[in-house]
DNA sequence: TCGGCAATAATGTATAGACATAATTGAGCG
DNA sequence: CGCTCAATTATGTCTATACATTATTGCCGA
């Protein structure tokens, strides 16, 4: 295989800092150096930096050079799930069964509404994620009808919201906060749980721009879902 | 502020896309078409649009042209706990209390623990983490000497082993699995819990190449603790 | 009409040079 | 001794150009 000199570059750079041989702090040649030992224009050698200091495993200081970044958090990526997909491809019947769907003023006392709904009104929508007639999941999803109008003509007895939010509404912030909770009566009749059962709790805000899009609730059944977050190397990260 | 031209032909290129006014599979215009608009040099579009492929916002195909990428799965960012500087942020004092530190040969059934241990033993660290004398979490953790040697020196009696793994060993690959399951009646004592509270379960592999580094279970007190995931725009996914 | 081949249009990689920017270093002065 | 300022050095940005690579497009011939 005949990679890219910038690629071969960088590969090589980063390779040293995985394996330890370049420790965090450490400084490493300066492009010049670097220029030299390739035998190449020092825009090749810096297209190559320049990609390891986008992906925050080198550190660059004008007038001081180059050093390997210190670990600072563990970040890793999680893939939040389309239901419907992940049920289908375990090879499962997917449903969505509705329960409620309102159009509501935002509730008065609530910041939280006020906010998402902007001037207009809220879309609630709750029902219960099934795989194979066993519930999966409760969900409860407020939609913010100035953000999304088109939401009104949906039906959503049968298919998910969540999809097809994910493929209309294109979103620039999002935030997920991730518990485990045990079900109250409601929730545990809903899901066919006994009261108290452990849960996996998922709250999900997100945004276009400062306009809130959506918040939504999900419960899960503690014992048939669990979350994937994964961190591959950095090569991998960038890499389509 | 005077920001680089190929960083405001990045922005505003990622801003269509996110605001919706270039919508995905929509085709944007050449490198040649943005040079004439910018007045510059091909390779300043070249780097922009370089930039938004490598954060995944656009695809490009040769002759082809470069394209808006239809979103896929939703993917956020879950910054992976230090505990002992989340408690210490949280205004609270940190402890891990030591509760078994042994060496092991990995069990013989257990194809994980010989995959983990390579061709030496294990060590094994159970504790629980403490904020202002509250369990927050119990933590059973397997570290294999071949790949961390050093660790055999240090005691953990009050300080985690998590945080100084993250800070002595670099790692390449790391996949966490989160889930939410009932405390059993040994994990309930240790936090203090009813038996069958909802406990939030993380399991976290890591690995550097192919060489397994640890393997750790925690438990936390449901009512103690959340994950937060977070997407805010590529702009500050790349940047420091 | 269909298949293949050549022209073409787009991105991908690389170069050499110029100037900008920022931080460290060190020299000189009070 | 310590402060200030200028020289130095390394990265940051940008240009103009060249050639490579690859998929598409369309032409032409069987």
């Amino acid at each position: 295989m005949t990679l890219p000199l910038h690629e071969r570059i960088r590969s090589e750079i980063e390779a040293a800092i995985l394996s330890g041989a370049l420790r965090p702090g450490a400084r490493l040649p300066t492009e010049q150096a670097l220029q030299r030992d390739y035998g190449c224009a020092r825009m090749t050698v810096n297209k190559a930096l320049s990609a390891l200091a986008a992906a925050g495993l080198i550190d660059r200081r004008k007038r001081a050079g180059s050093f390997v970044a210190r670990p600072k958090v563990h970040s890793m990526v999680l893939d939040v799930p389309d239901l419907e997909q992940e049920v289908v491809q375990r090879g499962q019947r997917y449903r969505f069964e509705l329960a409620q769907r309102i159009v509501k003023p935002p509730g008065l006392g609530d910041a939280e509404e006020i906010q998402l709904a902007g001037s207009g009104d809220l879309l609630l929508i709750e029902g219960v994620h099934f795989a194979d007639d066993a519930p999966l999941a409760f969900e409860a999803r407020l939609i913010s009808l100035t953000a999304v109008p088109e939401i009104a003509e949906q039906a959503f007895d049968g298919a998910s919201p969540g999809a097809w939010l994910l493929r209309h509404v294109p979103w620039t912030e999002a935030e997920t906060r991730i518990a485990a909770v045990p079900a109250d009566r409601d929730i545990a009749a809903r899901l066919h749980l006994p009261p108290g059962s452990a849960c996996l709790f998922v709250e999900r805000r997100t945004w276009r721009g400062d306009e809130g899009i959506t918040l939504v609730r999900q419960h899960f059944v503690g014992s048939a879902y669990d979350l994937i977050a994964r961190f591959g190397s950095a090569r991998n990260m960038a890499g389509g």
